[in-house]
DNA sequence: AACATTGTCCCCCTTTTATGGTATTGTAAT
DNA sequence: ATTACAATACCATAAAAGGGGGACAATGTT
C-alpha cells in the first residue's frame, strides 16, 4: 500500500560518509512518515541541490566538502527560510556548535544519536522544537552562564588593573594611561602583565577583545 | 523492601503552588530512583534550606515568592555549585528563560510537561544534559541566529581590510593575520594602515574598540 | 584615455609592547 | 607575627607595531 508522500516529512541529506549516509537512508526510508527524498555526499551548489528536491528537514554533516556544513548551511537559509537543518556529526566542539547555531541549523545532533532518537529529533524540528544531543544542550545552556560569570569577572582585577584595561578599552597607550593615572610607565607595565596573566590573553587588541565581547564594562 | 537511599537521585522542589508541589512530590517520590527530600513553598533563606537537604536536582519554579526563583537560582549556584537546578514553570517569555539560563540553571521545563518526560529530563540533567521542553530549545537557539547581522559601518572597508579588522578583533598579531589570509606580512601592515587612516585611530587596540563598540560585527 | 580603487609587496626607521625578572611599601587577613 | 595581596617602580632584551615612503597589476569609472 503507498502511503501518501503528502503526508510525509521530506528529508534530505549531506554526508560524504557512504556509510552513515547509507544507514540514514535506511533507517528513514522506512520508517512511517518520513521519506528521504535525496541525499548527497558533497555540497557543491547547495542552493540548487536543495531547490530541486524541496526537503521539510535536512541532515547536514559538519564536515561536508568542498567548503564545510556550516558554509552549506548559510548559504541554504539564505534561499530557504523554512527548512529546518539538523547538523549532524561527531564534533563537540563549543566553536564548531556556535558557529552552526548562528548560520542557522535548528538542531544538532552528534552521530552517535541512537536511530529512534534521530527519528524523533526529526519529528521535534518539525513541531518546532530544536533537538539537541545531551552534551551539546549542556554547552549551549553553558554559554549563558559564562556569560554572567564572566560580567563578574572583571573582578578577579583588581581596582588598579581595571583602572588601566579601561585605558586600554579606550584605545589608549600605556604611556597615555601612565600620564592619566598619574603613575610611572612601569607601573603600567607591570599592570598589563598582571591583566594577560589574569585574563589568559597576551596582547592588547586580545584583552580588549575580550573585556568588550564578554561585557566586563559598561 | 527500602531502596538504597544513596542510589537514590535527592530532589528538592521550590514551588508556591500546592498543587504542583503535591503532584510532583506523588510523580517522583514514588518512582524508583527518585527520592523528594524536601519541598518549599518559597524561597526564603534558599541556600539554607538547600544545605539541610543537599539535593541532587532542584526543581524551582520561576515565580517563587518572596523574590523570584531567578534570584534563587543565583543564591544558590553561588554556594553550591554541583546541584543542577531546573526551572519549571508556565512562563515562555525569552527575557525570563535567558534570565534563568545566565543565573545559572540547568533546565528549562514548562509546566505542561507530561509526567513521563520530566522523570526522563531529571535523569537528563544528572547525565550532563539539559533538558529543555521543545519551544524552549528553539528560542534558545533563535537566539544565536537572530546575532548575525551585519552592519554598514564596515562597508566603508574594503572586504580585504575587513579580514584584517576581523582578525584584530579576534588577537591577532599581524603574522597570524599574514597566514590566515595567506599574504605577506607586508601587505598587512599596508591594509593596517588604510584602515587607520579610514578609522580615524592609529592602533590596533582602538581599531577594535572601535569596530565592537560601534557592532561592526555580529 | 585618464583616473581611482583595490590587492599585493617592499624598505627604512622609530616607538611601543611583550616577557622575564626584582623590589619596596602599606594594608588586610590569619 | 607572618602571610598574602595590592600598588608602586625599575631594568634588560626581543618582538611587534607605527609612520613615512614607493611600486605595480587588475578593475572599474568617468
Amino acid at each position: 500500500m503507498q502511503i501518501n508522500n503528502e503526508l510525509n516529512i521530506r528529508i534530505t541529506i549531506f554526508d560524504d560518509n557512504e556509510a552513515i549516509c547509507n544507514s540514514l537512508y535506511q533507517l528513514l526510508h522506512y520508517t512511517p512518515g518520513f521519506e528521504v527524498v535525496s541525499f548527497f555526499k558533497n555540497c557543491e551548489n547547495v542552493a540548487d541541490k536543495v531547490e530541486e528536491c524541496l526537503p521539510r528537514v535536512i541532515l547536514m554533516d559538519i564536515n561536508i566538502p568542498p567548503t564545510s556544513g556550516i558554509e552549506a548551511v548559510k548559504e541554504i537559509k539564505r534561499k530557504f527560510k523554512t527548512v529546518d537543518i539538523i547538523m549532524f556529526t561527531v564534533f563537540e566542539e563549543e566553536d564548531k556548535i556556535f558557529e552552526a547555531l548562528k548560520a542557522g541549523a535548528t538542531g544538532y545532533l552528534l552521530k552517535k544519536t541512537p536511530p529512534l532518537k534521530i527519528i524523533e529529533s526529526i519529528q521535534e524540528v518539525v513541531a518546532g522544537g530544536s533537538p539537541m544531543s545531551a552534551s551539546i544542550a549542556r554547552k549551549v545552556m553553558n554559554f549563558f552562564t559564562q556569560q554572567s560569570v564572566l560580567q563578574n569577572n572583571k573582578n578577579i582585577l583588581t581596582r588598579r588593573e581595571q583602572d588601566v584595561l579601561k585605558g586600554l578599552i579606550d584605545g589608549q597607550s600605556y604611556k597615555m594611561i601612565a600620564i592619566n593615572l598619574s603613575i610611572s610607565i612601569e607601573t603600567i607595565r607591570t599592570y598589563i602583565k598582571r591583566i594577560y596573566d589574569k585574563m589568559h590573553v597576551n596582547s592588547m587588541t586580545e584583552a580588549v577583545a575580550k573585556a568588550l565581547k564578554e561585557k566586563w564594562f559598561e
